[in-house]
DNA sequence: CGAATATAGTTTCATTTGTAACTAATGATA
DNA sequence: TATCATTAGTTACAAATGAAACTATATTCG
């Protein structure tokens, strides 16, 4: 049985912070050699096109807070995407500040393709994990999630 | 009782490599804050120093390969850290190429300071976990860990 | 209404980071 | 031993990123 001290030495190796980093740099690299490869995206790029694949006509400031983005990244990564065509941009008649934002045709063709392989993409990672443990994974996100960012606007 | 079906929309809020990357910047940041703030190091650099503290007197490409670090950043950090004061370089005698790295006394005195910090700190942010919380999670960590990096070495 | 303040989004500039090329030393082999 | 190939580490250049300043529109309040 474990004694319930705290630890006194330091291994990087056991380092929450450190691990969660490796970790998510090594996943977020294959994922985004996926986008790119196949596709020509940036993960941010990508970030934003499934924002508006799940809500079409919302505004920079709106994905920029679901998706953690700052502003400046999303206004990069949408300027990108118009120029490739995958996303429209037209103003808002309710207020000429605001861009309402949607995917074009090409933009939703190609949404409707990245899916499945990113989903395909998750399962592989937690492919190890059992159905248990993928709960706990789930839960324990959140948790920690939530711990991180109180603050944070869920919409 | 969940249906064992596969998903097939995906909703970026609960998409794992998303959530990781989000979890992992935010935690990142705060600790990257604390050590930049009191002791003006950065992520690498504390990073180096950690595995230095663990491990006086190994080279650069061994702290590359255990921090996961590509070897320009290690140099780039080590550099700096030697600029600084905090590590000490000597050439390997059997080796011409390797250098032999340690911390000096006043990187020792630091990093003494930072490690009860930087375990603090991993400690507030599990704080909400439950003690078997807790070791689930270093279980998940180290079994998506071992997925995404099946060929990396762990000395 | 009109000045002051706030907000949406873009642009600019400095810093950081990644990739590739490079130097110096070692190791392998003909 | 002379050549070729590897390895350790650094440097140089290009691309990505972040912070601050900026433009344009809206809102507030006298």
């Amino acid at each position: 049985m474990p004694e319930h001290s705290s630890k006194t030495t330091l291994r990087l190796r056991e380092f929450l912070p450190y691990r969660l980093s490796v970790l998510s740099n090594t996943v977020s690299g294959r994922i985004a050699d996926l986008y790119d490869r196949e596709f020509g995206l940036s993960v941010w790029q990508w970030r934003v096109m499934a924002v508006l694949g799940e809500n079409a006509g919302i505004t920079a400031t709106q994905i920029s807070q679901v998706t953690a983005m700052d502003k400046v990244a999303v206004s990069r990564a949408v300027s990108g995407l118009i120029d490739s065509g995958h996303v429209s941009r037209k103003a808002s008649p309710a207020d000429g500040r605001r861009s309402i934002l949607s995917l074009t045709a090409k933009g939703k063709g190609i949404y409707d393709k990245i899916v499945p392989i990113a989903l395909k993409a998750e399962r592989e990672l937690i492919a190890t994990l059992s159905p248990a443990e993928q709960e706990q994974l789930a839960h324990l996100m959140e948790k920690l999630a939530r711990t991180t960012e109180p603050d944070r606007p869920l919409w």
